[in-house]
RNA sequence: GCCAAGGUGGCGGAACGGCUACGCAAUCGCCUGCAGAGCGAUUCCAUUCCGGUUCGAAUCCGGACCUUGGCUCCA
């Protein structure tokens, strides 16, 4: 059985599907800048997720949103002088790359923002008219987060709504805790050519009305997970959250998954630090994609993991260790007898049943792997746990038996 | 200020009421034309602090202290 934390309820609930395809959808990257491995920790998190549920015989939908519109996008294209189209296609690209080296599968849709339009269109009207949004004097339009009572439930911060200031010491500066938001940005001279003419006037999707608009359209009003880093949690999620729920009356998603974040010498890797490794950076100083990702498995995505060279070097280590086992296993023709594969493989399907353990999983992996390294196999036996590590890696694809 | 997570050997990290993993590093062997890898063995008075519960606590309860994350850029 397996179990997840859900943010919601900020504890581990069994997993049980609503109906026959398990919906899921993913804050997938903005594609104005290199992902990062922060970035991708997430969706190896999450491609591990689905293969995991496939395995355990439930059919999937998964769907991964591009988002490619936003104030960073728009500003980075006209400072890189590209349009936006230009910009975000070629990072779409190089995501796409960066997916298939770290062998993640695809999605069953990548909807992009800009693409969707008419149905952000349509939802903010249906907030207008369920009375969750208003006009601003600047043309834009707005949620009123004080219609919304559910404000704050995913994030569990005491929102309030208005324009209530708290003090934050830390920084010794006032700012606002909550305020509406915008959904739909009327038009500046800032965004050059990136602006709809529509019956809202002319301008520009906000930053969360997409999610809502994409969610919906290809699961329903009402789905099984959404997942993201924790860093979505607020505002972006409470925002989708409530424009859900202004719209259709519901939470869209039963389950929130978040991943934690990756960290860099003990400090948040994120792209606003400027503390972040990108594939690429990784790749040009000659390190192996499978490493990274066998780094990234290694802590349960619950926890926050500390991301240093020494860990990177030791996992390929570890991944070199496995591969000479599976290369020796092929030709293993000694006289013991190894018949304790089902434990083993219970043990991996126990780890993974608790939230998706996937450190707990790989040390599994690595204890197969001594104890293999210390006996020599009958023929029969070596079959048996090649299967087993076939079976390993059908689920945590770290390209065992990649084609060469 | 509010809300969370966490503090285990030189380092990284399991265990989460009793038998104190494991990996790296270090030392010594085996293997090897050399090197690497591998294998074996050894070493290290490790559970932030103070109370409490218990026959017994790293583990449960209280209280300190420290670190990190969130509080409208962010996976």
């Amino acid at each position: 059985m397996l179990r997840l934390f859900n943010s919601l309820k900020r504890e581990k609930e069994t997993f049980r599907p609503l109906g026959e395809v398990v919906g899921i959808y993913t804050c997938g990257p903005s594609v104005y800048q290199y992902a990062h491995i922060g970035n991708f920790r997430t969706f190896i998190f999450e491609d591990i997720l689905v293969r995991y549920l496939k395995f355990k015989g439930y059919q999937v939908k998964r769907v991964m949103n591009l988002t490619d519109i936003e104030d960073k996008a728009i500003s980075t294209a006209r400072k890189e002088g590209k349009t936006l189209w230009d910009l975000t296609g070629y990072h779409t690209k190089v995501f796409f790359e960066d997916m298939k080296t770290l062998n993640l599968l695809p999605a069953d849709v990548f909807p992009k923002a800009t693409d969707y339009i008419p149905d952000i269109i349509a939802i903010i009207k249906k907030l207008m008219e369920n009375g969750y949004a208003y006009s601003g004097t600047d043309g834009s339009i707005y949620y009123d987060v004080s219609k919304f009572r559910g404000w704050g439930e995913l994030s569990h911060l005491k929102l309030k709504a208005g324009k209530k200031k708290i003090k934050r010491d830390e920084w010794g500066e006032e700012s606002a805790i909550i305020s509406d938001f915008a959904l739909w940005k009327s038009y500046e001279k800032e965004d050059g050519d990136v602006f709809w003419e529509t019956e809202l006037g002319k301008g520009r999707p906000g930053w969360h009305i997409e999610c809502s608009a994409m969610c919906t359209k290809y699961l329903g009003t009402r789905f099984d997970m959404h997942i993201g880093g924790v860093d979505n949690i607020f505002p972006h999620h409470e925002a989708v959250i409530a424009q859900n729920f202004g719209a259709f009356g519901e939470n869209p998603s039963r389950y929130w998954l978040h991943c934690r974040h990756l960290m860099v010498d003990g400090k948040k890797m994120s792209k606003s630090a400027g503390n972040f490794y990108t594939m690429r950076d990784l790749l040009d100083m000659g390190y192996e994609p499978m490493a990274i990702k066998y780094l990234l498995l290694s802590m349960n995505y619950r926890r926050r993991l500390n991301f240093t060279f020494e860990g990177l070097v030791d996992a390929g280590r570890k991944l070199e260790k496995m591969r000479n086992t599976i290369e020796m296993l092929k030709f293993s023709n000694g006289g013991d007898d190894a018949e304790n594969m089902r434990k083993t493989m219970k043990n991996f399907e126990r780890a993974l049943d608790d939230n998706l353990n996937t450190g707990k999983a790989l040390k599994i992996m690595e204890e197969l792997t001594d104890e293999i390294s210390r006996i020599n196999p009958d023929r029969e036996s070596g079959e048996k746990i090649l299967g087993t590590y076939r079976f390993f890696d059908s689920i945590l694809g770290l390209g065992f038996f990649k084609p060469s």
